[in-house]
DNA sequence: AACATCGCCAACCGCCTCATA
DNA sequence: TTATGAGGCGGTTGGCGATGT
């Protein structure tokens, strides 16, 4: 049984020649691919379609990266994994020159093991013994990550010990052509009442696939309440997180919680440098008023170019990186607090989740 | 040296989505 | 509205070299 797209013709099927190899290059270079079931009688070869198009991709196209995976490759596509699942095709893509078929093999005969071998269950990056979404506090050093996602609603701190607990409660309504998603998220509270973190998203989507959107980041402590507003790309705000990205934004925040004198910005990336100052930030509460009209200057975003696009995927690429919190000390806890977030949005599947590290 | 087993990874299969007629 | 084909994706297979017995 061959492909639908070709079960007519006779073809080869198995392993490429190298002579096969070569009359696919030289038809895609001299060509295109064009319609990937033309290519074969086009190209002279007795493949399918489908054959010839996943060769190019995986194998002959000149951008790809030939090689074993680096370090940082590895803790990316972990990072990614961790948040999209066997989303390879996803993960690939923050990986420039590798391919959704190579990080899977890879995923599947090394990192897998690696996982495992530390007692993590690869699926949910849990500890395997858990069998309750428990987390324990920093005070058990071998966690130092979770995920909050639609499917976990509810994280606990297992003991009255344990330094913070989160839970997440979230709606989805889905109107034929408004989609919104409400999202309160309880991310972080810290047994000592004088410093809670919560932090709440709310993101409207107008159209799927259109740049209208909104993300709010609530956070408080000590009843005092800080709000990053993030909206579509304002050049010129160093505050303001970008999150815009149809398929995934990530973002970081750090923040000294005691010592307010210490200054911080927002990279041109949305990125926060070291920590931020509250003095500065908290002015940028906004009202509900406020949050409307800003909204409403929104619909105005719409008109971007496909150099803001590549901008914007280039923007991606920079914030991912941001996943390397081995340096954190943990015994700071107690005076400084550190959240940092990536969130994905998938709008085609309308998939929405978070993850934090401490 | 011969055979068995393991592990990697290129390629395939079947399903899904989307565009188009 | 339905049918069809193309492209894309994730799961799985099977060939082949490496390693073990």
């Amino acid at each position: 049984m061959g492909h639908r797209c070709c079960n007519k013709q006779k073809v080869k099927r198995g392993l490429w020649s190298p002579e096969e190899d070569d009359k696919l290059i030289r038809h895609i270079t001299t060509h295109g691919h064009g319609s990937w079931s033309a290519v074969p009688k086009l190209a002279g070869l007795q493949r399918c379609g489908k054959s010839c198009r996943l060769r190019w991709i995986n194998y002959l196209r000149p951008d790809l990266r030939k090689g074993s995976f680096t370090e940082e490759e590895e803790q990316i596509i972990i990072d990614v994994h961790r948040i999209l699942g066997n989303r390879w095709a996803q993960i690939a893509k923050h990986l420039p020159g590798r391919t959704d078929n190579e990080v899977k093999n890879f995923w599947n005969s090394c990192i897998k093991k690696k996982l495992m071998s530390q007692g993590l269950d690869p699926q949910t990056h849990n500890l395997m013994s858990s069998s309750h979404r428990e987390i324990k506090g920093p005070t058990n050093k071998n966690i130092t990550s979770f995920v909050v996602s639609q499917n976990r609603n509810h994280i606990k701190q297992s003991t009255s010990s344990s330094i913070f607990s989160a839970n997440s409660h979230e709606t989805i309504t889905n109107n034929s052509s408004n989609i919104s998603y409400p999202h309160n998220n309880s991310i972080l509270t810290l047994p000592n009442s004088q410093t809670t973190a919560i932090s709440t998203f709310n993101n409207q989507y107008q159209n799927p696939g259109s740049s209208n959107r909104t993300s709010t980041i609530v956070t408080s402590t000590s009843g005092a309440a800080w709000n990053l507003k993030a909206q579509n790309p304002s050049q010129n705000d160093h505050i303001t997180p970008n999150i815009t990205s149809p398929y995934i934004s990530s973002f970081s925040l750090s923040g000294n919680v005691q010592d307010l004198s210490r200054p911080g910005l927002w990279d041109e990336f949305g990125i926060l440098d070291s920590s931020f100052d509250l003095s500065e930030v908290l002015p940028r509460i906004i009202s509900e008023g406020e949050q409307q009209s800003l909204q409403g200057q929104n619909h105005d975003h719409d008109h971007r170019t496909l150099q803001d696009h590549e901008q914007e995927k280039i923007w991606e690429m920079e914030i991912d990186k941001v996943g390397n919190y081995s340096n954190f000390d943990h015994g700071f806890m107690e005076s400084t607090l550190n959240i940092s977030g990536v969130m994905c949005h998938n709008l085609g599947s309308m998939e929405y989740d978070l993850a934090w590290n401490y």
